[in-house]
DNA sequence: TATACTTATTGTTGTAGTGACACTATTGAG
DNA sequence: CTCAATAGTGTCACTACAACAATAAGTATA
């Protein structure tokens, strides 16, 4: 750790310039069975037009985490959701304005809990799917989606974290949808079937829901069992969970 | 991101007030086939005489790696090794004279390149083992330095980082001690030996070590084969890679 | 009433990986 | 020649799993 204290230049701002810190937060939610991403338009220079991951200004007395949840609500008016640290970026240079340190983090919105706010600083705010990203990004941030979309991935082959982009009750083929979305790749139906109910992870809620053929049958999510714990694997194949 | 343009605070530092930002180097390496990490004695208030974490100021013109290379080599003289990013600390209240955001980073230091320097900053350098820390540690130190224990654990199991704790050459059982001590449980040494050859990530190098029986082979590991790519999985159980 | 449609569920089978354990081989030192 | 240490190989039972097939259970609609 620095010891700021030994130098005395902490004291001193004339003598230690000290770089900005803000919080980056790159938003998940499932619109129409699609992953998609929450954009805002900047209003100014730099990047002005440009799409962007919202983001804000540490304040003093909040932590890292909590700052994170403050921009999330602000942005979606959702609180009480998933959030982690993805990573920091800080290349000299990526701001062209001042030296910007920025905490990455991701969030995962349900699926029924939307709906957003343009806030003064920005001309838009936006659903994006992945697949049809408005790039190049504003900053570094074509780069920081890319890093917490990898995250997303890895993080899913091992952790119950795919029911957080569920809505409340979901199907199970709903859930198998989500895994086949953003692994690109078609699951076997009695696999999944025997795999996700051997877990003993869902909760049947009794309910249902009607169409044309047999009623689909609506669970929700035992948090209580496996939470972020290991419980299913996938595939193979694991890529860095940090890059 | 944010965007500093928008408000104006960042052109007026009597406005707004930053966070001094630091790097931790948590730096990790194999002494007499034990897990060691290196803690320098602290000088100052706060925290005078407890063990920390090195660690010091980003430049304004260094990336966050720079930082913790040079902050590597300031305190090992060790340069081009293995470094990662773990995680940022940034609790308010976590230094007692500042706001401090520190970006902590890992590295993995080769077994025989050790020579340390003690810097005007501090009373003393050394490398711990693991099993015997002097706790509690300056600051929150104490949980910077378990989320990298859990991280280099974690990611053993996966990759090929355990190669870059050995030496240049090294013998398989070499190796099979560093999985043993790092994850607590014996390994099977028929199945270790299939197990590593078949990975492909050995160079026999010719040479061997001679000792009162068979002499020991020594390998050199491929870096070509299977950088950061999964290779092994030694047990089932995968903790959160990130915290 | 029949049938089509959709979700839900069970069965079967071959293959790959793995853990446990026993066994053999090789080489230098004394 | 024997001991000691490293360096491997063989075998076997068990488990997980992917692939594929088949069936069951409801609902809508012709």
């Amino acid at each position: 750790m620095a010891d700021p204290g030994d130098t005395a230049e902490i004291y001193d701002p004339s003598r230690y310039e000290r770089p900005s810190v803000t919080v980056d937060v790159v938003i998940f939610t499932l619109i129409e069975r699609e992953l998609h991403v929450l954009l805002v338009r900047r209003k100014h220079w730099p990047y002005e037009g440009y799409w962007a991951i919202p983001g804000g200004f540490v304040q003093m007395h909040e932590s890292l985490e909590e700052a994170a949840r403050r921009e999330l609500e602000e942005e979606t008016g959702v609180r009480d959701i998933y959030v982690e640290q993805l990573y920091t970026f800080g290349d000299p240079g990526r701001d062209p304005r001042t030296r910007v340190i920025s905490i990455a983090y991701f969030a995962l919105v349900r699926a029924d809990r939307q709906r957003l706010r343009v806030s003064d600083e920005s001309l838009d705010v936006r659903w994006f799917s992945v697949r049809h990203l408005p790039l190049p990004l504003a900053f570094d941030h074509d780069r920081i989606l890319a890093t917490a979309l990898a995250r997303l991935r890895s993080k899913l082959e091992y952790t119950t974290l795919a029911f957080e982009l569920l809505p409340e009750v979901f199907s199970i083929l709903e859930l198998k949808h989500i895994y086949e979305q953003i692994f690109g790749e078609e699951l076997d139906k009695g696999n999944f079937y025997r795999k996700i109910k051997d877990a003993g992870v869902l909760e049947d809620t009794g309910m249902q829901r009607e169409g044309r053929g047999r009623p689909t049958k609506l669970y929700r999510f035992r948090r209580d069992r496996g939470e972020g714990q290991f419980v299913f694997r996938w595939r193979e194949a694991r890529v860095d969970a940090t890059e």
